[in-house]
DNA sequence: GCTCGATTTAACCATTCGGTTAACAATAGA
DNA sequence: TCTATTGTTAACCGAATGGTTAAATCGAGC
């Protein structure tokens, strides 16, 4: 036999389960979903679900980890260098912006299996940095914090909480995606005016934001 | 008898189960909740469910409803008055989020089910305002537009699309409750900094919001 | 071509779930 | 008190669901 060690599975057919998982998932939510749906899907018969993944909740969460892993990593990233903060400001919409365009569905999702199962805010801030989330925040606010710190000292900024700078950044730009549905049916907007929509936020948001917090 | 028409149930019964409802569809939406749980929630037999609300589905909905009913028309009232800008940004931010913080759990709800099921969308705008989106939408859009026009002209303003001044506004207001466990977790707040940190927020949002489309 | 492990499938199983039914309890009008 | 209507329940039902199993198929190495 060929097989190294004990787990030697056909990667291609593990990836289309978990293409058709994530698919199916996102659409229906861990609770909604099927695994005949997933199975249809993937081509596959339903039992080869759970010769991959041993029951539909390992499969959900391995979904849900890379669906964390895809949003999250880059963002904090960003938000936890040196760069200046109107310089992050700049970036952390751009990279944000363009990620959430290619997956305008994982704000929704990923909003609404955390809010369905505690469990899953661990999950997500483990899959996206391997850290417990307080960590992940403590640095996070420390390091935002003395950057506000500074640039207040400077003249530069007016004051404003590190959860604030956070919190209103990240809400300006996920949200629009979480609450799509409604925007857009509100706003009259077709798939397409939505993309055009948030491309032109990409330019508007980091003045709207810098201008909310300079002097 | 004494009935004047088909239906004459008793009426705190029917609450009790709808109170119950509400608290199971709302902890695990409404393809996780179980009838079962929602029964015994309510102290009730299965089968009076049934006899209250035809169907799962037609108690869901319901639920949904009333949710929708409970967040939505006091906003949009705001918005769609001729009071001044800068009143109304003071004004919704003020009442969402003293709104939000009686209820910190339907905006995860609400975004959760209108992603799950399309047509949730539609029965949001109805329950909430009796109209299609399209119309409240189409309405709203006019009022903004003209008064940031105005405004504008009388440079006051500095120009901003009617649907960034929404979306923006929502955004701020809305998502830090619809990520609350996330953000909660990321920045070590328990249930009664985060009251703390949106009673804050309600000072400091409106001035964030109008320094952004000052020139 | 044969062997043997890895992969895949069809058929099956136990449980759960939404929903129904038929009977029982309560209440008010006559 | 009798009766009729409404409210409530225990027991049940069929379908769907997640999961299991045993057999079939495939593919590399001999």
């Amino acid at each position: 036999m060929v097989k190294s060690s004990g787990q030697n599975r056909d990667k291609a057919t593990e990836q289309r389960i978990l293409d058709a998982a994530h698919t199916v998932f996102i659409r229906s939510g861990t609770s909604g979903a099927r695994t005949q749906q997933i199975a249809e899907e993937a081509g596959v018969n339903k039992a080869l679900l759970h010769y991959y993944f041993r029951s539909k909740d390992q499969l959900a969460r391995a979904v849900f980890r890379r669906a964390a892993a895809e949003l999250f990593p880059a963002v904090m990233q960003v938000l936890a260098s040196d760069a200046q903060l109107e310089e992050k400001v700049r970036r952390v919409v751009d990279i944000e912006l363009s990620q959430l365009l290619k997956h305008p569905y994982l704000p929704g999702y990923i909003l609404s299996e955390i809010n369905h199962d505690p469990e899953r805010v661990l999950q997500f801030f483990e899959a996206a940095a391997g850290l417990r989330p307080e960590k992940i925040g403590a640095r996070l606010l420390a390091t935002i914090r003395s950057q506000i710190k500074a640039e207040v000292e400077a003249g530069k900024m007016l004051p404003i909480a590190a959860e604030d700078f956070i919190v209103n950044l990240l809400s300006l730009c996920i949200f629009p995606f979480a609450a799509r549905t409604m925007f857009s049916a509100l706003l009259g907007q077709d798939e397409k005016q939505f993309r055009r929509f948030i491309e032109h936020r990409r330019n508007d948001l980091p003045d709207f934001f810098m201008r909310g917090i300079r002097p």
